[in-house]
RNA sequence: AGCUUUUCCUGCACCC
């Protein structure tokens, strides 16, 4: 039984979902009853994959083999639906279950869930029902909390919270210094930033790389990236490979690079990369590749971008919508449409920000026409749903270009989809 | 009993 968990999960790890059905049959075959951990892997599988209808079908079936579900399995579904956006699947999920089946585990994912959809308030109420069941809230908890409060600009309620863990005695652990760094950083203020990395090291809580590559985005968006590239090539003089800078730290000074218009330094950095035994990603390549496109080297974008499909090198959608974006900008709507028609060959969603990306850039060049075509065509397709922004600027422009029956015509479509006119 | 679950860092349009 172990052996076979253990290679469910391992298949349900590798996305290999498909091949968990016959191992399933093969258990059954040699007279192996699955358990709850069978069932759980499984669910994990399907929340993962985005499955949620597989996985509650799993959820509700296990009565057929005399099992209850228990909280593990609460958790990966409570974790599935919101990973998924479904907040009122994963609330009704947790209010129906039994009162004493959630633990620790369940309220940090139903708390994290609940301030990564903006529903601070609904958070902080379901922090006052862990501790009425007498739960108290633990580093997670908190690191959950004080990092939502930091990335909603609430600098001075993330301190409090911040002062309200260490009251009640809870320890802080690396990532909330982590996160305390960022909020620092996030709030313009360096120096306190670097007073935390300090304490850090002093009360024996090692900053790891995230810790530093945090300081690094934060003195990059402060303006400050030689002092950034400072800390970076320190960070390569050390032996510790938890410290040594990885991928995110060279996506980092790249982007901060980028924005400083240093695009020369950004690419000598990027060159270097392999020497240094760390591969660029697909984020490298887009910070590349819109640092070329706002300098005006469109031609090295897509050269860049041509560069790495011949390397076998797959871009995502973001590195597409990147060009797209640039091309646009600069004029080029016709080779943004191509590399649009690339992407879906490629089998990209070509979502609402391509479609803004492109419906902008037709308007600035003044070609309205073509601008509606592309709306209405996606509009028509349910490919997505575009915009408001993109709706208001191609409507706003056809009228000022007296256009009306293009504009009244456009605009009617956009109505069936739930676009309301301003 | 054991095996499976939660929180931290980097890239994109429009709006701000």
């Amino acid at each position: 039984l172990q052996t076979h968990n253990h290679l469910l999960d391992v298949l349900v790890k590798s996305g290999d979902l498909s091949s968990t059905e016959g191992v399933l049959q093969a258990m059954l075959e040699e007279g192996c009853v699955p358990n709850l951990v069978t069932f759980n892997i499984l669910v994990r599988g399907y929340t993962k994959a985005g499955d949620l209808q597989q996985a509650t079908l799993l959820f509700h079936g296990l009565k057929k083999y005399g099992l209850e579900p228990d909280v593990w399995m609460l958790n990966f579904m409570l974790q599935g639906f919101f990973k998924q956006g479904k907040v009122a699947d994963a609330l009704k999920l947790f209010q129906e279950v039994d009162e004493n089946l959630p633990d620790i585990f369940s309220f940090n994912i139903v708390v994290n869930g609940l301030c990564r959809s903006g529903k601070a308030g609904q958070a902080w109420e379901v922090v006052e029902t862990m501790k009425a069941r007498g739960l108290a809230p633990d580093t997670v908890t908190y690191n959950t909390l004080i990092s939502s409060l930091y990335k909603a600009n609430r600098m001075s309620d993330a301190r409090r919270i911040f002062q309200e863990m260490s009251e009640a005695g809870v320890q802080p652990d690396v990532l909330t210094c982590n996160i305390l760094v960022s909020g620092a950083c996030k709030d313009g203020n360096m120096d306190e930033a670097y007073r935390i990395v300090d304490a850090m090291e002093q009360q024996g809580l090692s900053p790891n790389s995230v810790t530093y590559n945090t300081l690094i985005d934060g003195l990059c968006k402060a303006g400050r990236v030689v002092e950034a590239c400072q800390v970076a090539s320190w960070l390569s003089t050390q032996k510790d490979n938890a410290v040594r800078p990885n991928v995110v730290t060279y996506n980092t000074l790249v982007d901060g690079l980028c924005k400083s218009r240093m695009l020369v330094d950004a690419l000598t950095l990027v060159a270097d990369m392999p020497a240094q035994k760390v591969l660029p990603d697909s984020v490298t390549y887009t910070a590349l590749i819109n640092g070329l496109c706002r300098g005006g080297e469109l031609k090295s974008a897509l050269k860049l971008l041509l560069g790495t499909l011949e390397k076998g090198y797959i871009p995502d959608a973001v590195t597409y919508i990147s060009l797209v974006d640039g091309l646009c900008k600069g004029g080029e709507t016709e080779g943004a449409d191509q590399l649009v028609s690339e992407m879906e060959e490629r089998g990209h969603d070509t979502g609402s920000v391509v479609l803004s990306c492109l419906v902008s850039g037709y308007c600035r060049s003044g070609n309205l026409v073509r601008a509606a075509e592309v709306l209405s065509k996606s509009v028509r397709a349910r490919r997505c749903v575009p915009s408001w922004v993109s709706c208001d600027l191609v409507l706003q422009s056809m009228q000022k270009a007296r256009m009306w029956d293009e504009a009244s015509e456009l605009l009617s479509q956009l109505v069936e989809v739930g676009y309301e006119p301003p």
